[in-house]
DNA sequence: GGTTAGCACTCTCGGGAGCAGAGTGCTAAA
DNA sequence: TTTAGCACTCTGCTCCCGAGAGTGCTAACC
């Protein structure tokens, strides 16, 4: 499974012509292009060999070479270069962290906007889980003569607010929330509204009102499992000639959408290395088995989320393999130090 | 500028139809499907002098005919029918109502994906401007050890939260909060910082670390201004014919995103008539000549904020009219009692 | 034996040519 | 005023051809 020197250098260059090009690459411009000391003769007796054992294809038989999902895999595994983002890269990376950020959801869609920006491809984010997020307190402030805000605080600084009906004193109000502040601390929010809501129980005839309204709002809380995810805006994809025909646009967009196949994959995903990489056919989805992603992992408190890189296959996954993995740090970072 | 009877019915027919298969129209078709009761013909002649009043255009010398923007504009304005909304689609609507949002954004947002949903089109939904929503009170509340969480209640429901480093005890952080509540209710947003800023100046030296952040945060919310657009999915435009080419759709989610063209038309539009409908030409930038948009004014507290639809001129402007008025209603009755 | 030049072969892409189909405009008759 | 008829126009499709790019193979070369 290991190609000698020369193989892999005509691979390498193949890769990176066609990621640069976007169009079958021939033995010719690899000879010129890239000064391997041979002439194209010789690279297409390489490239045929490369052929045999599935590291390129032939979109017909008589053009250049594209490489095949096997040949992508071995040029991101053993010939990719670590590239560094530009200073200007950096930079837009940089500022997300410098401005403060009211609220946990803009901070999140920043990033998705950022990624997709610096990438030039469309960037995600999945927020941690509920699951492994624990309550740490809850306030409910009166706001009006007949409202009262209800304010929800998790470990890793996820603010939660919703305005209730509640004719209830703003002592009262404070009682409540302190009581449950004191016995809920560090219960999972999977768990939360159950929990409160057999604490609330018994005051049920008093403050009957605002009972519901507080353990349908953390339930609500728990469910909104669906705003987890932020995809920034496909129209850096418009750009690549791969997505010139809107019905393959059409499809990416759908399953990105639906929500919940980017979904399915991230969580289930536990990976090795770092930025896990996966290229068209390892997609377990059908409907993104010719684009790439790249991802990776950041943790928030006792749980963890995602942010990646979706683009087509011939993606430059050193770029994006640079931009994820400063992401995971500078996040993993962020969410440290605002717990 | 008017039209018989006749000529009236024939342009009818043939923006009916087109808005209905997109392709250019015939004499036959509407002879055939459009009972008035005289031959191809006739509506041949018809529609050659609907031509020469500039009501139609033909691609080609000799292909049927296509509604000139003109054409559209007397269809809005006289001959459209009121349609109704199907019950399916009210009920979308009206189910955005029933549960409850926790926050105004998510809310809006949800709004935007309804609007595009029901509309086949692209929702969008301009939120109320700071300079004329007022501060109600402010609250800051202990969430750490070393963190304070600052929330801000405006007078339309808009809560904001910032998390910020304090060790202040919570005692004071209520005095702070009281004091600045009694003093800035009323205040618009776009003042609230200054002024809190001078009210909290005394006390600088005590609490130097959170006045300042209570201050940028303040400052923060009013120039989010950037935030108050929010607009849906360009997925259905890619089923149009229109935006089979993919470059006339880069050209349109360019202008959108671009994010001041779309704010500062509908900013600056005092309009007359309830819904207002913007057909090809008659928008004011040019990226955005050859679609139209339909969109409404919500009032929400001493302020309002619009709601609306972009889509290809021929859109069905009965339907998009239908849902942009049921909108304006419900969200100004939803702000009204969200107060 | 590996490398290279040469050459025949294959396949795509772009530009006509030709043809069916749809639709028009005009004329003359009802 | 309306309508039937007909010549005309323009599109879209298919087919065809030639140019161009690139390959695979063979034979010569180092």
């Amino acid at each position: 499974m290991t190609l000698d020197e020369r193989k892999a250098r005509v691979l390498r260059a193949v890769v990176e012509e066609y990621i640069e090009t976007g169009m079958p690459v021939g033995s010719r411009v690899i000879a010129k292009r890239y000064r391997l000391g041979v002439s194209p003769a010789t690279i297409r007796n390489e490239m045929a060999d490369l052929e045999d054992t599935g590291y390129l294809d032939k979109p017909h038989t008589s053009s250049g070479r594209v490489p095949s999902d096997r040949g992508y895999r071995f040029y991101v595994d053993e010939l990719m270069p670590k590239k560094k983002l530009t200073a200007d890269e950096s930079r837009a990376i940089e500022s997300l962290f410098r401005t403060k950020m009211r609220d946990v959801v803009s901070f999140l869609r920043e990033v998705v906007r950022v990624v997709s920006e610096t990438s030039h491809y469309l960037g995600f984010v999945l927020g941690p889980d509920c699951e492994s997020v624990t309550f740490r307190s809850i306030h409910i402030l009166p706001a009006s003569s007949e409202k009262a805000l209800l304010v929800l605080i998790t470990d890793i600084g996820f603010v939660e607010t919703c305005l209730i009906e509640s004719d209830v004193p703003s002592e009262e109000l404070a009682g409540i929330s302190e009581m449950l502040s004191r016995n809920l601390t560090g219960v999972t929010m999977d768990r939360v509204a159950d929990k409160a809501y057999s604490l609330l129980k018994e005051e049920t005839s008093r403050y009957a009102m605002i009972v519901d309204q507080v353990v349908e709002f953390l339930r609500s809380v728990t469910m909104s499992e669906g705003e987890r995810l932020y995809v920034g805006s496909p129209v850096n994809l418009l750009n690549l000639p791969e997505f010139r025909d809107v019905e393959r646009l059409k499809g990416v967009m759908a399953a990105i959408e639906s929500n919940g196949i980017l979904k399915a994959i991230l969580t289930r995903s536990h990976d090795e290395t770092s930025p896990t990489i996966r290229i068209g056919v390892e997609n377990e989805d059908e409907s993104i088995r010719d684009i790439s992603m790249v991802y990776g992992t950041f943790s928030a408190g006792s749980t963890e989320g995602k942010v990646g890189i979706l683009g087509p296959k011939r993606m430059d996954y050193s770029k994006a393999v640079a931009i994820v993995s400063m992401l995971e740090d500078r996040l993993s970072g962020y969410f440290a130090r605002n717990r």
